[in-house]
DNA sequence: TCGTCATGTAATTTTAATAATAACATCAAA
DNA sequence: TTTGATGTTATTATTAAAATTACATGACGA
């Protein structure tokens, strides 16, 4: 199949909100840096909204982050858009008939979840400040934070 | 898309040839257990040769672990089928003419390097020996122990 | 109030990673 | 030499995800 980027795409549309900072941002702008479509993001948006992590209203571009930016987890995100969906599979279509099988299936699954709350854990760790904050550094050694930033962030045709 | 199940497909087939201790096992055997065709197990087989955990030839079944299993980590396992395959993914295919949205990925980049390096951390500290006295247990607790194992190990159709 | 623009959401289509399958050359052993 | 197994490649089918379409609903300004 495709690789979700659900999680990336949210992130990403959060650090634009953030960034955004009072300027009203549409499902439609922020669909262009992400490059893909409005209704994608406002599904993102709805799944944001659940997990009470931004505010948004029909009718107007007025979303808004709830938390301070070091409030919100990568971990918060993930539940959000990818609720409960584990990083490794199990392969539940081995033989039922075959003992053996089932069983190591099961014992896998026991071992997946240590993994799994290994990373949850660090996930937990790591928050939209975090790499808010990531992302300025790249910014300056890139050179480019004169080049976007110069005249303030209230300017957002440069957020495009 | 699908999930993949390799390494789940794979660690069964592992345990699947350690219980066999012995008894030559075909890829069609293996096969019937994961509920899969033998071609598949058959380019399993042929990727953990490639990491050197098991040995098989041509023309005759008889693959066979080359290390202890509690010399081989559920990570020797991953990186034999899956490579370096990450357990997030970002999303490359953002506005590249948009500075925020290359350097938001590239940021995020990092933080999943992170919780990359935490999953794998726990998937190294996992051996096989710990899967396969985990699924001990589950037979154990099954009460299938005396059904499936009474007659020993050597009675290979009890594996199926 | 009406027209415009935005959100919220469901339904459908397209895309892409994976497993399934087929095909066959090669080798081993009876 | 016949049988059966592996090793490998190529093709097809499956399936989860993103892309897209469609439209009802609400906000706001002229």
């Amino acid at each position: 199949m495709k690789y979700s980027t659900k999680l990336s795409d949210t992130i990403h549309l959060l650090v634009f909100l953030y960034l955004a900072d009072g300027n009203r941002m549409t499902s439609a702008r922020i669909a262009e840096s992400v490059k893909t479509n409005p209704a994608y993001i406002r599904q993102l948006m709805s799944a944001l909204k659940k997990g009470g992590l931004i505010t948004s209203d029909r009718g107007q571009a007025n979303p808004t982050l709830i938390r301070e930016t070091d409030q919100i987890t990568m971990l918060d995100i993930y539940r959000a858009v990818e609720g409960e969906k584990p990083l490794l599979h199990l392969d539940i279509h081995t033989n039922p008939e075959c003992g053996v099988g089932v069983n190591i299936q099961l014992s896998i699954g026991d071992f997946y979840r240590e993994v799994q709350d290994a990373a949850e854990k660090k996930m937990q760790e790591i928050t939209l400040k975090d790499i808010i904050e990531r992302y300025y550094e790249k910014v300056e050694t890139a050179g480019l934070k004169a080049a976007i930033w110069a005249d303030g962030m209230t300017d957002q045709t440069t957020l495009g």
